[in-house]
Order: C-alpha cells, then structure tokens, then sequence
DNA sequence: ACAGAAATCTGAACACTGTTAAGATGGGGC
DNA sequence: GCCCCATCTTAACAGTGTTCAGATTTCTGT
C-alpha cells in the first residue's frame, strides 16, 4: 500500500473509493478510469485485472451502494416505533440519502448485476410492509405487491429531486412532502376495494428471482 | 440538404433526429457527437454552431421530448370519461411511452433548462387534477400540490422498469399494476385528513417559476 | 529452501472521443 | 454587384476506454 510497493494490497476497493470520491465531486460522467487509477497511483491498465471494463466498475460501485443504503434505511426504520410512522422513515431516509448524495444517487442502473446484493432496500421496505400487517396497520389483503406501489412513489420523488426536477426551500419542507407522499399511499392501499388486485401478478426484482 | 449542398438546410434538427435515432438503438451512451455528425453528412465541428456542446445537444434533445411525451399524454387522457380512469390513462400513457423507448425515457434531466418548455408532461397532469376536483371526484382540500404526489409515483414506476429494477411478464401486466398504483396514490389522496398539509408548500419546477 | 505457476501491475499502442482555432464557402441584404 | 455573416471544413489537441506483451511480485507444492 505505500508507495513503493508493487502490488498494492487492496485495489479493487481502493478504486472503487477513488471513484466514489469523484462521482461525487464532478458527477457520474465527471469521472475517468484514467483519473481513477492514477489518483490510486496505479497504471490505467492495472484496473482491468478487477474489473471486466469501466461499466462493470460502476456496477460493482452501484451494488455496494445498495447495500450501504439498505443498511442506513434498516437504522432509520428501527429508531421509531411500530406503525405508518416506520414507513415514513423509511421515505425519509431514502430522500435524505439522495438529497446528501445527488451525484451517487443518481448513478445509473448498472445494467447486469453481478453479483447477488446482500442488502437490499427493497429487502427492508418488505420487512416493513411485513410488520405493518402484523400490527393490524395494513390490511392482509393489500399487502401483496404493496411494496410495488411504496418503491415507486419513494424512488421517483427521490429521482425527481436528484435530476432536479423538483426542488425544494429546505430539509423541513422535504420531510413534509415525504411524509404526505409516503402516508397518501399507505392510506390508498388501506382503502383499496377488496379483491381488485387479488389477480395481478407482481412485477420481478434482482431480490426475487432466485 | 443532398449531398452537393455546403449549407445543410435545417442540420440543427437533423442533428436531433440523428443523435435520437442511435440512442434509441444505442442506449444513451452509444451515441457520439461525431458519430451523429457523420450520419448527416457533416463535419464533426458543424455540430457546434447549433449546440454549445453535447450535453446541450442533449438538453435540446430531451426537451423535444417532453413536448412530445406531453402531447402524448394529453391526447390519451382526452380519450376517457371524466373520473379517475382519466388519471389512470395518464399513468399508462407514460408507461407506455417508458416501456417503448427505454433509452429515450432515461435520458439524462440535462441540467440547466436553455429555453421553456412549451407543454410539459407535467402541465398535463395539472390540468387533469384540476378536472377531477372540478368533477368532484377528488375534494378540493386535497388538491393543493397533489401533482407532487401524482408525478413522483408515476414517475418513479416508469424509472423503475426502464432502469430494469423491476420487470413485468407482459404490457397487460404493466398497465394492471399501473392502475392499481394510481388508484391506490388517487385514494389515498382523497382520505387524506383535512388540514393536514394546509401549511406544507409545494415544491418547484421548471414549469412553475417564472 | 527452492522451483514454477499464478496473480498483479507496467508501458506502449490503438481507435475514438469532445472541443477549439483558423480558414473556405455560399446565401441574403444593401 | 458587393460585402457581410452564418455556415461548414480541415487540422489539431488533450483525453478517453481498452488491449497486449512483458516485467514484477506473491503464492503453492515439494
């Protein structure tokens, strides 16, 4: 790891710190395989001994992502006790997430994933929806699917903000409309006709599928 | 604009239709400024007297596209009898639009907005909030700001499949899921608890300032 | 302890990119 | 008919992702 060493120890985290470091100074696009390496102190060519090409790179940085978020979201949900307020958390911290971390938070999909996510933070948002039947706060027949029409509403606000196509006057006011957004589904699912849903089928997920 | 002619005639949109035309073969970063140069029969420096640079290429781009998305939306919404099916077909008019050109759909927000937007997708929306106010199938206390409930979970559902987090069997699948995310955001809008969000302000747009 | 194998990193090269500067070309207004 | 200006070209620059042959280090088995 010192400067004279060879073989410097740990490079694939090293540059998937780098570029971490400079996605989110200059941006998604801001960043170079090139810049990358050399901020390592390591040749350009030194990185493909890791990783399969630049995109798989972002991919890789994309997945450890997730899982960051997931944990920071399972913190926020378990500092606040049962009931819809769980859930508002979990759309609070998702916005706050975004909000300190546009650049990151914006990263694109990554395409292929490569290697399974341990954490997920559609994991904790089934967990939560989970808890929120078992507390009688979520009526049995809504739950199926449910976390298909919370993710959405939670990602999109999250993506509006970041791409900047809505903005606010501060933390307070983003807070305030999380709250509105996240409570408004919940009481849709709760008063959903019976049975309207019961046939769709839900949608898949990398979380799903095997 | 054949091959003879120096002055290429309208090479500021032929431009666009180039650089729309691999992305949509190419994903939104297959594309190059000199590629879409050449594809018109122009040197690649031309392109510079129309756009400050790619990205404002870009930003050009992804304008005429929300006019196009909006112009979409709205004549697919005036298809339907007033009531929440309206707000539906909205919905599934932007999936719809998402699933067909998912590379188009993912574009970039493009940063700084260069001229106004002439119709918005988000215009669109507004007008059909008003009218379900107006119909009384949605109560007035509810309608301040409700676009920011509406566009982040249709939005969000959109950016979801065409970022390949979540993936449907089928179109029908899509639109059932859909209409029950509409619903669900629409119902729960209407049970919302009077007073509760007098205070909060709404967020800012493109389409809102100035 | 020593050989050889495997992993890791370097250096040079290739094709390609966005962008700029200086000059050629041709159409529109007086 | 003339000049001006928008338009386009040619040439070049710096920087990019990626590949490949070879140098260097660590690991493995005996």
């Amino acid at each position: 790891m010192p400067a004279g060493r060879y073989h410097h120890g740990d490079l694939r985290t090293a540059l998937l710190d780098a570029a971490e470091e400079l996605i989110r100074a200059k941006g998604a696009d801001g960043w170079s395989l090139r810049e990358a390496s050399a901020r390592v102190g390591v040749s350009p060519s030194a990185a493909y001994h890791h990783f399969d090409s630049r995109d798989a790179l972002m991919a890789a940085l994309y997945d450890r992502l997730l899982v960051r978020l997931a944990e920071r979201l399972a913190a926020a949900v378990a500092r606040v006790p049962d009931g819809p307020a769980r859930l508002v958390a979990y759309g609070r911290g998702y916005l706050r997430w975004a909000l300190e971390e546009p650049a990151l938070a914006a990263l694109p999909a990554g395409g292929k994933r490569t290697t399974v996510v341990s954490r997920h933070p559609h994991d904790v948002l089934v967990a939560e929806l989970d808890r929120l039947v078992a507390g009688g706060h979520l009526p049995a027949r809504a739950r199926p699917g449910a976390e298909f029409v919370v993710w959405p509403a939670v990602h999109g606000l999250a993506r509006l903000v970041t791409d900047g196509h809505m903005r606010f006057d501060n933390d307070a006011e983003v807070d305030l409309h999380t709250e509105r957004l996240t409570l408004a589904v919940l009481n849709g699912l709760i008063h959903e006709p019976p049975g309207t849903w019961a046939a769709a089928r839900s949608p898949h997920t990398e979380r799903l599928e095997r």
